[in-house]
DNA sequence: GAAAACATTTGTCATTTGGCAAAAAGCGAT
DNA sequence: ATCGCTTTTTGCCAAATGACAAATGTTTTC
């Protein structure tokens, strides 16, 4: 819990009450690898925080390609935003890469949060918003990047994640076949 | 002027009083084509909303090469969130694409307006979290389509834009070259 | 530990895209 | 209309990537 506690104090002051109210509504939760935490289709009812192991978010394209948007691991919130603020359904899937343990709120403990604790609502906001400026950033540079050029800077970025994670989802977050980046590994020894 | 309180008020509620607060801040700014509204190199300190034109957002990668990473047409806010909500050096241009007209507040003004109405840091909150949300659903399925795909997908979605940029602009947020370009649109004619 | 299931690499070939340079088209100023 | 400038299209060829199938390697299950 404390790893959450920190977190949250990156993006503003709490006082020892309102910490504990926060970590009273807190929940532990584990996932096996290749399970949901959250599905295309359904309404996203918490907010998760990873505590251990890597998460990705991932949907279906028209041909039926499987993409993966991004990967979460430790230390992040997870969340379907779209879904989870406006009670619409999901577009993408929510899954554990590997064997996950996870700090979760329910939609309803969150708001209550939200109403109940000072400032709240802004450290929310700020840890929201910081979140989708991360994603962005690591998103739009593989747009113009060539395939060797997106592993690398995988690689360089998150290694980390990159001994956690089948190639084949790795493939499928850089924009490229499983077979190229295949070779693109081989010709990078 | 009209259109920035009508954009305001789609994301929650403000009296008359309130309104004139925040009109009374804004000042008109034209810029023509080509000219900057922020540089990379320089903390950003101000916030616009465009009335009239079409803006991107662009920078240079390692090689040089010009990369677009979004436009902004009318009625949407055009702020390098980065710089301006930290005080940082931005890493980007945001330039006019055509000739534009925009509503822009000072920081000083914005953070004031900030302080004085209440609700107002709500309001803004989703503005931005709705933007950087929409930036990242463009940007992102770029990265697994091929360049036709992504022309035709540019085509539906932004039927507006267009017309009123120049192919070479389209191509660098497309990430591919301009003769690819060319060629795809000869193809599908 | 063998079989089955899954993940990764490799081979072959077709297609797409890039790099570069030249041609063509479009546009504004005179 | 013409010149000069910029934008867009083309042509040519090389390089990168995709599609598909088979082979190899790894992990799981019984």
């Amino acid at each position: 819990m404390k790893e959450l506690i920190n977190f949250i104090l990156q993006f503003g002051n709490l006082n020892q009450q309102q910490i504990d109210l926060i970590t009273g509504k807190a929940t532990h939760l584990e996932i096996k690898k290749d399970d949901y935490f959250s599905e295309a289709g359904k309404v996203s009812v918490q907010v998760g925080f990873v505590l251990d192991g890597v998460m990705r978010v991932c949907y279906y394209d028209k041909k039926g390609e499987e993409i993966t948007k991004y990967f979460i691991d430790e230390n992040n919130l997870v969340v379907d935003l779209e879904s989870f603020q406006n009670s619409i359904c999901s577009s993408a899937y929510v899954q554990a890469v590997t064997d996950c343990k996870l700090i979760v709120f329910s939609k309803s403990d969150w708001e209550e949060l939200l109403n109940t604790i000072i400032g709240w609502d802004t450290i929310v906001h700020k840890i929201i918003s910081r979140s989708l400026m991360q994603k962005i950033e690591r998103r739009s540079p593989l747009v113009s990047e060539d395939a060797t050029t997106r592993y690398l800077s995988f690689m360089e970025k998150y290694p980390k994640i990159i001994n956690r994670i089948p190639l084949s989802y790795l493939a499928s977050y850089l924009g490229i076949t499983q077979s190229s980046l295949s070779r693109i590994r081989k010709n990078i020894r």
